[in-house]
RNA sequence: GCCGGUGUAGCUCAGCUGGUAGAGCACCUGAUUUGUAAUCAGUAGGUCGCGGGUUCGAAUCCCGCCGCCGGCCCCA
């Protein structure tokens, strides 16, 4: 009996029981068979030499697939990783995925420190392991085997990962020396890497958490032809000769000083020049949209932020309280608009008639903003939000997020951010106590974005655990020279407003920022 | 904040195992007038991030701080 192969072209071909998809390949073309990495079989990326389920659809994946890609980069750091072993024995691993441009493995070196003097001994042993074109075997393991076998070698991380996963889903890797737990799947052997190049080193806490053990990630990337990895080198260089730090530099637009403080922009008059230019485009943007400018002071009373619960959710991350000289007062430096935009709504009786009321302000804010975490003018603890808040009734929402939305593409498209992506930030599905308001006001809050995003016919990503303490967003990512994203705009729903009284029965507020 | 780097003239960088600093470009001066990024010659320019320490002597070694770069965590 044979299998029936269904291929991307729609023609079906008969294959003996037990054909792997590498067997499809060379039954098409040799070429094919020396480029494919992986394979989609009914929608699942499974090894290329892993036998067929049986009638199936076929997508043979080479270098041209991003799958095909992220095949040979996870594969590429099992085999960093075996170079690694063999060059520091005795070494733990965490995880090593494939990444957008490349991959990481994260690992516990113990006392031994890595830097970058140390690449090209990696890359020398990878070279040389790779030459010897070992095939990835995929065992399946059963739970307690695979609990010895990383028991025996001592790797607990290993053994963490081991914890949340079931008997009968568990399987091993292994080529050459190194046996890894993978779900897979894997180029067929390790002669399909020919370039590689270990990139940097950082620190990475296991599982992301702060609390725990940082481990060494190293993060590499490889190529199947040495001429495309020279490329990449190249484009990255011609990369950062478009970075905005350099470019601001050369052209005069702005400054840091050590003396004024890290993180905090000096604008030179040509970068105040179009920076002013900038504003008043997106003024008149507003004006046309319905807003009304207002203009709140650089400080506030700590209360203020304590009443709209800011302060306890970043308190840690603002400048400090600073007191008065006389009567003690404790005042802090605005860290965001909100709350004095929600005073000046709450500064006189509202009706309907009101509604919808925009307030908007180039406010400027400052946050304590952790030194690790500072980039030129996209992360920094000075800035001006082109920033807004909206308060509508309930039955105007959805209309009012739409002109929110339009607004924030006009600037980005004016702006030349062709590829920026539109992510509707949710709340944490697992955990909920980190946010405020109702359930029911979530929920609603949650839908509304999505149906406000869909009718603008925006396509969107959905991040769970991406929203704000108060509310959920639709955040506008855009990238870098150096094709880092970086949020831009944002549009929120406040689910709560703890200054504003009576919130529930009658009012909804969005704010909209644009940094 | 954490991990790994790094901090020398306006810019890009050299300075090996410690003996009071150099190059190219830019600037300025003079020559040249040759058509589309850099012709020739010369002048000038630095508390070698800051503060301690070791030493007869430190840009070079040690300690502490700060900044910057790449990540991690974070991002109202």
């Amino acid at each position: 009996m044979k299998i029936k192969v269904t291929l991307p072209d729609g023609s079906v071909r008969e294959y003996e029981q037990g054909a792997t998809a590498m067997d499809v390949a060379r039954s098409i073309s040799e070429g094919l068979a020396r480029n494919v990495l992986s394979a989609r079989v009914n929608d699942e990326v499974r090894d290329a030499n892993r036998p067929l389920p049986g009638d199936c659809t076929l997508s043979l994946l080479t270098w041209n697939d991003a799958d095909g890609k992220a095949t040979l980069w996870h594969s590429s750091a099992h085999l960093m990783a075996e170079a690694i072993e063999a060059l520091y024995p005795g070494t733990k691993f965490g995880i090593g995925p494939p990444i957008e441009n490349g991959f990481y493995y994260d690992i516990d070196l113990g006392a031994k420190v890595i830097g970058d003097g140390d690449f090209a001994g990696i890359e020398a042993k990878m070279k040389e392991l790779a030459s010897r074109k070992l095939s990835f075997e995929r065992k399946e393991v059963g739970k307690a085997d695979a609990i010895a076998y990383f028991k025996e070698k001592g790797d607990e991380y290993k053994l963490e990962l081991l914890e949340g996963l079931n008997d009968g889903e568990i399987t091993f890797y292994t080529q050459g020396n190194f046996t890894d737990l993978c779900r897979g799947p894997h180029i067929p052997d390790t002669g399909f890497i020919k370039a590689m190049k270990v990139m940097s080193v950082a620190g990475a806490y296991w599982r992301g958490d702060e609390k725990r053990k940082q481990l060494t990630r190293l993060y590499g990337i490889t190529f199947p032809k040495q001429k495309e990895l020279d490329e990449y080198l190249v484009l990255l260089e011609e990369a950062k000769k478009r970075d905005h730090r350099k470019l601001g530099k050369e052209l005069d637009l702005f400054t840091f000083s050590e003396k004024v403080g890290a993180g905090l922009p000096l604008w030179l008059p040509k970068g105040a020049a179009l920076r002013e230019r900038l504003i008043n485009f997106m003024k008149e943007a507003q004006e046309k949209s319905g807003y009304v400018q207002v203009a709140t002071p650089h400080i506030a009373l700590k209360q203020l932020y304590v009443t709209s619960g800011h302060f306890e959710k970043y308190g840690k991350d603002s400048f400090q309280p600073m007191n008065t000289p006389q009567d003690g007062e404790l005042f802090m430096l605005k860290p965001m608009n909100c709350p004095h935009h929600c005073e000046i709504f709450a500064s006189r009786p509202r009706s309907y008639k009101d509604l919808p009321l925009r307030l908007a302000e180039f406010g400027t804010v400052y946050r304590y903003e952790q030194s690790g975490e500072l980039h030129g003018l996209a992360r920094v603890r000075g800035f001006t939000q082109d920033d807004a808040h909206l308060f509508c009734r309930p039955d105007q929402v959805k209309e009012e997020f739409m002109k929110v939305i339009d607004l924030v593409l006009l600037v980005l498209r004016a702006l030349n951010f062709e590829n920026f992506e539109a992510q509707v930030s949710l709340r944490d599905k697992e955990d909920r106590s980190k946010y405020i308001g109702s359930d029911e006001n979530w929920v609603r809050a949650e839908q509304a974005i999505i149906d406000a995003a869909a009718a603008s016919g925006l396509k969107t990503t959905v991040e769970y655990g991406e929203a704000a303490f108060y509310g959920p967003k639709l955040d506008f990512m855009v990238r870098d020279a150096l094709g880092r994203k970086w949020q831009l705009g944002t549009i929120r729903w406040t689910t709560t407003c703890p200054s504003v009284s009576n919130w529930n029965t009658w009012a909804a507020t969005m704010l909209a920022t644009v940094r």
